[in-house]
DNA sequence: ATATGAACTACATAATTGTGTGATTGTATG
DNA sequence: CATACAATCACACAATTATGTAGTTCATAT
C-alpha cells in the first residue's frame, strides 16, 4: 500500500485527488493539506511514501515546501504538480530534489501510474517537462567553443591566477622571473580581451578555458 | 501520418518493431536499417519525423549515429532505444541532442504513445531513465551548501567584481563613495576567507554564490 | 534601553597590478 | 634563410588594490 500525502490549496482539486487515489487499489491518502505551513511536522507524523505537491500555493509555495522537507528528509518521494510547465519552476524543483514533475491536466489513470513509478524509484515527468529538462541539460553542457589559443605556458599561468596566486608566487612556482610572469599575463589579457586579473579569472570560468 | 525510420541491428526486433508500428493507425515506417553506416544519406532520402535508434549496434553505435545526424539535421526527433538504462550512454545521448530515451522492455502500447509524444515536441523517457537524468542534474548543480552569509549589499558588490568592475566603477554604479566600496569588499574578503579580488571572483564561481 | 550589525564615509600607507618599451634565445614553418 | 612567435628577462611609472584605523547613522533584536 502506497501512502500518499497531498498539498493542494484548491479544495475541489484536493478532494478530487483524494477520492481518486483513495478509491484505487494499492493507494492510500494519509492526509491532505491546503498549505505547507507545518509541512515538516506533518511529514514526520504521517510518514508518507509519496507527497503530491502543488507548486502554486499561497504563503509557502510548493518549491519552498520541497526545500523544507529535503532539509530533514531525503527519502520521501516528492511529485510536483503544476498547471504550467514553466521553465524556472521546473529547474528549481529539480535542483531541490523533486522526484517528478507532472502537469495537472494529466489524466487520472496516468496519475496513478506516475505515483507507482515514483514509489518504485522512477522519476515520472510529463514529456513536455522532460523536453525542457533535456534542453537545459544540453545547453548547460555546451562549451562556448570560443578558443583564445593560449599557449601551454599561458594556460599554466592562467590556472595559477584562477587559483589565486600573486605574480610573485607564480614566479616562484614556475621558476621564472616575475617580469616573465607579467609578460605572460600581458599576453593572456590581450588574447582574452580583458585588462585585469579578476576579469581573466571570470572569463576562465565562464568560457571553461583550462 | 508520422514517418518513422528505424535503426536496429537485431533483425527480429527490427521486423517486430516495423510490423507493430506500421500496423498502427497514424504511424508509418518508411525504412528500417541494421546499421548507421549511411545514416546521413538515408535520413536525407526518407525525411522521417522520428528515428528510433538502437544504442547497442556494431560498427557505428547509436550515439555515433545520433551525432552524425545532428551535424546536419536538428529537426528530426530521435528516440534512443536500449536494453539498459546505463548512466554513461544516457548522458552522452542527451548531450548530443536525443529527444527521448526508452528501454526496449517498454510495452508496445507505450512505445506508440512515446513516439506520438516525441513527434509533438515532448521528450518521452522511461521513468528510470528520467530518474537518472534528474540525479545528474542535481548533482551537477548542487551548490556546495557553503553559506557565507553575505549581506545584500555585499552580494551586489561581489557581482560587480565578478563582472570585472574596478572600485571606482562600482562606486559610480552604486552611488556610494569609493571608500564604502573598499569597506564592503574588505568585509566580503573576511567572509569568504580570501584576500584578493581574483580569489573572490573564483570563489564566487566555484561555490555558486550570487 | 542597549547592543549588534549593516551601510556608509574618511585618510593613510604599502603592496600589487597594469602598461609601455625593449631585448635575447630557441624553435618552427614557409 | 628569413620570419614569426613562444618564452624568457629588465626597468619604470601609473593606477589599482589591500589593509588598518576610525567614526556616523539607522534599523533590528535582545
Amino acid at each position: 500500500m502506497i501512502k500518499i500525502l497531498i498539498y493542494e490549496d484548491n479544495s475541489q482539486l484536493r478532494e478530487g485527488l483524494t477520492m481518486l487515489i483513495d478509491g484505487s487499489d494499492g493507494f492510500s491518502v494519509v492526509a491532505a493539506f491546503k498549505n505547507c505551513t507545518n509541512i515538516v511536522e506533518e511529514v514526520a507524523a504521517f510518514n508518507p511514501d509519496i507527497i503530491l505537491m502543488d507548486i502554486d500555493m499561497p504563503i509557502t509555495n510548493g518549491i519552498e515546501g520541497l526545500k523544507q522537507i529535503r532539509k530533514v528528509n531525503t527519502e520521501v518521494k516528492i511529485l510536483m504538480l503544476t498547471v504550467f510547465d514553466d521553465n524556472k519552476n521546473v529547474f528549481e524543483a529539480i535542483k531541490n530534489g523533486a522526484n517528478g514533475y507532472i502537469l495537472k491536466k494529466t489524466q487520472p489513470s496516468k496519475l496513478l501510474e506516475y505515483i507507482s513509478e515514483a514509489a518504485s524509484g522512477g522519476a515520472p515527468m510529463t514529456s513536455s517537462v522532460a523536453s525542457q529538462v533535456l534542453k537545459m541539460f544540453s545547453s548547460l553542457n555546451t562549451s562556448k567553443g570560443e578558443d583564445y589559443n593560449l599557449s601551454d605556458r599561458e594556460k599554466e599561468v592562467l590556472q595559477f591566477l584562477v587559483d589565486g596566486y600573486s605574480y610573485k608566487m607564480i614566479a616562484a612556482e614556475m621558476y621564472i622571473a616575475i617580469d616573465t610572469v607579467r609578460s605572460h599575463i600581458k599576453k593572456i589579457y590581450e588574447k582574452l580581451h580583458v585588462n585585469s586579473k579578476s576579469e581573466a579569472v571570470a572569463k576562465a570560468f565562464k568560457d571553461k578555458i583550462l
